[in-house]
DNA sequence: AAAACGAGGTTACAGGTGTAAACTATATAT
DNA sequence: ATATATAGTTTACACCTGTAACCTCGTTTT
């Protein structure tokens, strides 16, 4: 039940509706991304390559195979979160929160307590 | 000089590196990414598709070609973070900090400040 | 029953990315 | 001057990603 990676930005918006709707059948996934603009092909093949990587597990039914996700929706978020901030910040939520300050429009008094909490958070 | 897209990970750091001493020759770029663990040949094929990509810019020196970059650092960071929101909070910064704030040491009231802070700057 | 549709599996194919070697011309060190 | 290193250009190559088609069984619809 681990953190796997490399999931492309495709691929996660499938783990989206599995983790909105665990143990959904193929056609319930398809449904759920009918506008994606994908076609049903696509939708199995980056279903599978899911699968292949690990970051699903399916369940047989009655009704054909029930899809769960294997990797926990919070846990994968912080890690690409991590992955964002070492990448383009340097790790630091700190220089994140200073730029998106930039262009947003609160006040600098509220700017600095904003920033205040964020040095708290990050130790 | 526009928002430049599709730029990768790797070129990303040889951009960082030219928005720090815009003007380098190739040898410096080199030295700066010396530990990065890429051959010079690698360096030079990130070099050479950021220009292709326009990202980046040259002028002639007796010393050899200057490179720098053609787009704005906090804009590429600011459209790279709005990149990855979309893809993983749904665009919502209030969602990212919710995330970020579960593994913090943020006392309730504190965190409910950044919160409020946070809700005001996304309007 | 014949036609259409869906699920599962296999194959495809172009463009992007990481990672470099090879070749050439020039500059630098010995 | 000779060997070496550097810059610039061209070429390579495997893997990942987006985006599917095709084939084969069943199931559902007409």
């Amino acid at each position: 039940m681990e953190s796997v990676k490399n999931i492309s930005e495709s691929e996660w918006k499938v783990l989206e509706v599995l983790w909105e709707k665990p143990g959904s059948l193929i056609g319930e996934i398809r449904t759920a991304l009918a506008d994606s603009g994908w076609s049903y092909s696509t939708i199995k093949t980056l279903v599978l390559r899911l699968t292949q990587k690990g970051a699903l597990y399916t369940k047989e039914s009655p009704h054909g195979k029930m899809y769960y996700p294997a990797v926990d929706e919070d846990k994968s978020r912080r890690d690409e979160t991590k992955h964002f901030l070492d990448r383009i910040y340097n790790g630091s939520v700190r220089m994140l929160f200073s730029n998106l300050v930039k262009d947003s429009k609160l006040s600098d008094k509220e700017a600095e307590e904003l920033m205040e909490l964020i040095d708290k958070m990050e130790d």
